[in-house]
DNA sequence: GCTTGACTTGGAGCGCACTCGAAGGGGTAG
DNA sequence: CTACCCCTTCGAGTGCGCTCCAAGTCAAGC
């Protein structure tokens, strides 16, 4: 499989393709007579697993830990489950915080809906959130 | 309160929320007699709900309609409602799609498992997914 | 009066993850 | 032989969201 027909089959540009192998999130692609990359089925596997670490958040150069570890055999494998528990500790922890927002929205947008029905005077909507501190800045390295 | 306070207290810098109000996010602050910011503490509401609206994937842009409606009355609710309905349904679909992945890499955990009890033979393991077509890639436009 | 520290502005720089362009080569159809 | 299309590499450019710097102002404390 050549990179135009992977291209389409998995959703990224050649340019995207390219520039994975360029970085070592895809290992180098055997090269056609041509000096073209021919590419076989099973690496749509992978594509999708990092797509799938993508979409949850995890930065490139985490995969690139994990694909580098792939690429060095199973005797990586404690280290590769350790990367992964690491990971779906985040996720788990985005989706309730994710969570926790949506009833915040939830709360605004019955705030919204009240003002439209007159059950409140014409006062602004609240802006009431739970009184959590917000400490979104973590410690200044440098 | 001058800028450095409303930073200790909001968690962002001071950097970040002259930034802020240069877009437009944050409304434009009063000067005192040496030109420097004065906050009302009531500025935190909003501050804590912009970084409410940010941790739940709203783009700036998205965020610069929602202030820009704030800043120009009550006659907006309606479209500030439907702005944040909008939003409400991204963030639902994005809590589906990560309780997916969780369950993905969950079956990706117990596979690594498996394979350090010797469950499995020395073969990789497999990474496997739902065999969904991933499209990463939406209509490009230009 | 002088130092210190927090503040001001405008603009440059950064890290991330692509995204694209230029210039050229390969292989097949007509 | 000539189109034509897909491929190659290298390197520059893009959009986002900050992040920081330089040069200067101002108020308070010693």
């Amino acid at each position: 499989m050549k990179i135009g027909e992977l291209a389409r089959r998995c959703g990224l540009t050649a340019h995207t393709l390219r520039y994975y192998e360029r970085i070592g999130l895809l290992p180098y692609a055997d090269r056609d007579a041509g000096q073209q990359r021919d590419y076989d089925a099973s690496i749509l596997v992978w594509i999708e697993f990092l797509h799938r670490l993508k979409t949850t958040g995890m930065p490139i150069r985490d995969m690139l830990r994990y694909a580098k570890l792939r690429g060095t055999g199973d005797a990586t494998n404690g280290e590769r489950r350790l990367l992964l528990e690491t990971h779906r500790v985040a996720v788990a922890a985005r989706i309730a915080s994710l969570q926790d927002s949506l009833s915040v929205l939830d709360a605004k947008i019955a705030g919204y809906g009240e003002a439209e029905q007159g059950l409140s005077t014409h006062a602004p909507v609240i802006e009431t959130e739970s009184g959590r501190p917000l400490r979104a800045r973590t410690a200044r390295a440098r």
